[in-house]
DNA sequence: TTCCTTGCAAACACTTTGCAAGGCC
DNA sequence: GGCCTTGCAAAGTGTTTGCAAGGAA
């Protein structure tokens, strides 16, 4: 629903960007897509086909998995979405203007998201050394969150 | 977790440690293991299933897929291996002494491998900030590598 | 001899695709 | 009306599992 980068009047919203991305090939606006897209974006990302399916089912029970397996595609070609492959075996889908990293506590569960700049200057600067012209990244730290490490200490 | 050359005496071979992991809960040696190790550090690591099978079957036709998954799975449960999932559906392996972190080319699925102190310092760092404490860590830079900026140019 | 391991094929989970009916422009 | 999109079911992937035969200890 809301995001955080607002540009006054030239706000690039999803459904815009989505619009342009159908129009210019020709592609449709539907329904369903419209529901995809913002069920989408009102989880507010991480979430599997099958989480997705399950909340637009609660507006529209009659939605199949494959249009949401398609329309996620479109909204990642599209650069809208992101698909990230944890090791569940599931493709997640994230809203790429919030891209994040990860701090994951191999105890709880527990995921943090970060950000931090000078790590992303550095990764273009690996990058450059070897050749690479980087577009997207990916990084996960995992290890035991504070709580739990007080859970251990005690215990 | 870092750092892992070889220490005359006090070497930890992976047969070892596959060894003792297996003896300590009544797993037996066979054949296929033995084969399934070897070929997996002869090649070197990144490889999916489909690829060490094939190289495994130049030695021994006979072998099936559902022994590497399992012996894999072996090696990664003993820590000898680490299971990686990188955006193309499979799974990938890699020697676990061997962390590093990944230049992958979205164009031509090339992966550079590469270890950057500075960035892990910062990781520490971030980590440190969220009250985490971190073990292990997944990176991963997606882009084009240089020969296929080049192809695309001169297309 | 005991029980683990193997190869095969079937089962699985997730995702993609062919097709006829339906819907947007 | 033309052509894209949908839902369904079938087909594809990659991976796991049940089972009977084979093999290590």
């Amino acid at each position: 629903m809301r995001d955080q980068t607002n540009h006054s009047e030239s706000a690039e919203t999803p459904e815009r960007v989505l619009a342009r991305y159908m129009s210019e090939r020709g592609l449709k606006s539907t329904r369903q897509r419209s529901l995809v897209l913002s069920t989408f974006f009102h989880a507010g990302g991480h979430l599997n086909v099958e989480e997705l399916l399950a909340r637009i089912r609660e507006v529209d029970p009659k939605v199949s998995a494959a249009t949401v397996y398609r329309t996620m595609k479109l909204l990642t070609e599209s650069g809208i979405a992101h698909a990230r492959h944890f090791g569940d075996g599931q493709t997640r889908f994230e809203i790429a203007s919030e891209h994040h990293d990860h701090l994951i506590c191999t105890s709880c569960g527990t995921i943090v998201e970060f950000e931090d700049d000078k790590i992303e200057a550095l990764q273009l600067e690996v990058a450059r050394r070897h050749g690479f012209t980087v577009t997207d990244h990916k990084m996960e730290l995992y290890g035991r969150c504070g709580a739990c490490a007080e859970k251990a200490r005690s215990a």
